[in-house]
DNA sequence: GCGCTATACAGGAAAAACCCTGTTTTTCAT
DNA sequence: ATGAAAAACAGGGTTTTTCCTGTATAGCGC
């Protein structure tokens, strides 16, 4: 018997996962819990035993799927997590590819799939599709002939990023930042030159699109 | 026998609703056509007898829930759609109210409610839930003590707002927009107003919150 | 010590954004 | 048709952003 915690925001994508998974598994499985969020996963997954798989979303309100994994990995680090997202960005699947997560699969597939995966999870310990590698190997594009990265921002460039997400004047991001303005005018130049934007518009929507700020 | 059309662009989430109504529902269900998007549908609608519901998601790649009703209403008036989405913003359900749509369900509910939408909107012609009702009350409340509209947006300035997020100058956008300068910068003196921002990141910021451009 | 790189900072200037006030034109309901 | 509202437009001003070039300092490898 395999036991499976499901974790998704949706009720009617965890209703419909569950009913797949019951007609299509050739093994018995059983669902031990499902949960909206990452805090009902912490007050549910306690009260049974530990499960054999965890599929989790990442979008989810209060507590989402990098918090989570993240509190897994401290608290059940033996437990699998299988990420199913329809997030298929770069920066997702390298996030949480760090984070030990055993699989990720994008609702964008078929049942099947899905089954597969499940089982792959808890028979071989991972499921990686050519989808996962695809990305990975354009994440490795991202970095110039000089093999500097072109993206990873550091502490200080984030930080002036998030503030420049603002109606803050340059000069009052400076202050805050406790810095010169002039200062602060370099750093907007460098993040200019780095994300291949022209003005503080562009700045604000690469954080954006990045989730560097959340709305 | 009920005849249903189902378009959601995330083949996991079909695949769960289909299971779902064919395990739940009393009545004899058959799912006539599986669509990704608008244009999947428009390509599939005519190989079957008409449906009788269309369940519809929003948010889809190539053709979105709302042009894909528009050409319903134009080409296949006759058949009701139940729109199934996690978007849940007022101009949204607004929109797809005065589209014609017999129905508005979150994908956050339990099965038993799509169950008993579908039932409702081929039976009653339509189903409106409590949670729509609040919607269009919070909508209504958008008006000021005037009885002015706060936010509706009209074309022109929402043509400008898509435009402000972006690269160009509101020199430029004058020029795009067959407009004088001088009356750009009327339309961004209006929007900072309207929309209670100080400057021109609050407007890209505001635009991407409402889905006014996407990323 | 000697480069190398990253960070913090300046002067100066041009461009763009921002913010008033006020005029003309168009639209539209009665 | 006509008066009110909305849209388009200007003059002219201040502030902010943007973009140069150039300097000082601190850390690090060798």
């Amino acid at each position: 018997m395999l036991h499976i915690g499901l974790v998704d925001d949706h009720t009617l994508f965890r209703k419909g996962i569950i009913s797949l998974i019951e007609m299509a598994c050739t093994q018995p499985v059983q669902i031990l819990f499902e949960a909206a969020n990452g805090l009902e996963l912490q007050a549910l997954i306690g009260s049974a035993t530990a499960p054999d798989i965890i599929i989790m979303d990442i979008n989810m309100p209060d507590m989402n799927g990098f918090d989570s994994v993240l509190w897994l990995k401290e608290t059940y680090p033996a437990v699998p997590v299988l990420v199913l997202t329809m997030m298929d960005k770069e920066e997702y699947i390298i996030r949480m590819l760090k984070m030990g997560i055993k699989g990720y699969l994008s609702k964008d597939v078929e049942p099947k799939e899905l089954g597969e995966a499940i089982h792959a999870v808890s028979n071989n310990g991972y499921y990686y599709t050519d989808f996962i590698t695809g990305k990975l190997i354009s994440t490795l594009q991202q970095y110039d002939e000089h093999g500097r990265s072109l993206s990873p921002l550091n502490e200080r460039e984030t930080e002036f990023l998030r503030l420049a997400c603002s109606e803050y004047t340059y000069y009052e991001i400076a202050a805050l930042m406790h810095l010169s303005p002039k200062t602060v005018d370099g750093y907007r130049k460098a993040l200019f030159e780095k994300l291949s934007v022209k003005n503080r518009v562009g700045l604000a929507l690469y954080a954006v699109k990045h989730d560097i700020v959340k709305l």
